[in-house]
DNA sequence: GCGTAACCCTACGCACGAGTAGGTATGCTC
DNA sequence: GAGCATACCTACTCGTGCGTAGGGTTACGC
């Protein structure tokens, strides 16, 4: 049934989509869907949790926390575009409607920044073992910009059903990782002094 | 007016938004609006375009086609940093509620694309410069990745209005550019062959 | 066969908000 | 000052869609 919920709000979007057609796709009445999954609101984030809880487990059973930072990045990428790629209408709707809806954006930035942090303590391991550190607040941004570059892409790999999950995330990895990997030896870039 | 208007939609989203509390905030009445500006979806329309072209007019002005790439990707970077730090309102959500509203989405697709573009042309002839050339889905791809990254960043501005644009878009440079310079000198990442 | 209970439906009430009709004030022309 | 136009408002209609009330159907116990 969440199936169905999933399949209409990314087809119409959260407004559009109305509880009638909801549950005509899922082939029972409106009361029904009522009865077992409440309002609409509550639906949708039923929907949104599900599609959450899925994405987040296939990224944390891929990247045990034990592997050097560049593997488990890869591992990561991987498994988060395998994911998309199998999900394209959970993920490309529901987290393209959940950024703009008010009662959503809160639920999805809480889980974003689960994704920051892990990806913010991935980068500062790997800093440790290389004997450096910088400011924790750098550490965020960057991974906020990876994390965001990633979701760019996965936009992307959502609107062109004929690319290769995998060869996305290697893609990934190439502007990624070597920028990432440039940071971690200590090479920075400096606002030029005009 | 289209102030009043942006403001509004930013703080409730485009539905939740209503043409009552837009005149109301505008200081006149609703027909008002109707007569200047038209239905609600011309209305959202004429935010974004506003926005939208501001924004691309803000980047274009900073990033003159004759520079070195770096130099563009700096200053183009520092202008969108510093636009959206002046717009955050206009930004953050115009942009987070156009994604995610069907009639709108491509609207907003196409902004996106031809910053891609510029931003793909920009790796080519930095590229070229250096005797390389590599597939253009790839430039798409990494081009689309940086867009992402920087979208990401600027949301994350958005979100901390006491973070300095100009910081924001050094850090954004430290990722971006060591990534793509790599790249543009030849140094791939390649899977491991598990 | 009749009570009853679980299950699901059709058909409605109701609120909300987009868009409009018709009226009022202010200023301008002759 | 009468006629007219411009600029604006209040107060309405009407569609849409969420959430529900109340009725029908099947299965089982007695």
């Amino acid at each position: 049934m969440l199936d169905a919920a999933v399949k209409v709000f990314s087809r119409r979007g959260f407004h559009a989509a109305s509880m009638d057609e909801i549950a005509e796709d899922a082939g029972i009445s409106k009361p029904m869907v009522y009865a077992y999954l409440g309002t609409k609101e509550e639906l949708f984030v039923a929907c949104l949790h599900r599609e959450g809880t899925r994405m987040m487990q296939a990224i944390a059973g891929a990247a045990a926390p034990d592997l050097p930072a560049d593997e488990r990045l890869w591992r990561g990428l991987r498994a988060f575009f395998g994911f998309v790629g199998a999900h394209r209408d959970g993920w490309a709707v529901l987290y393209r409607q959940a950024r703009g809806e008010q009662p959503f954006a809160g639920e999805l930035a809480a889980m974003r920044a689960r994704l920051v942090e892990v990806v913010a303590g991935m980068l500062d391991h790997a800093l440790r073992a290389e004997g450096r550190e910088i400011a924790a607040i750098d550490l965020e941004v960057v991974a906020y910009a990876l994390v965001g570059a990633t979701e760019s892409l996965a936009d992307w790999l959502a609107d062109h059903p004929d690319a290769d999950p995998e060869k996305t995330a290697t893609r990934m990895m190439n502007v990624a990782w070597l920028g990432a990997a440039q940071l971690l030896h200590g090479v920075t870039w400096r606002p030029p002094a005009d």
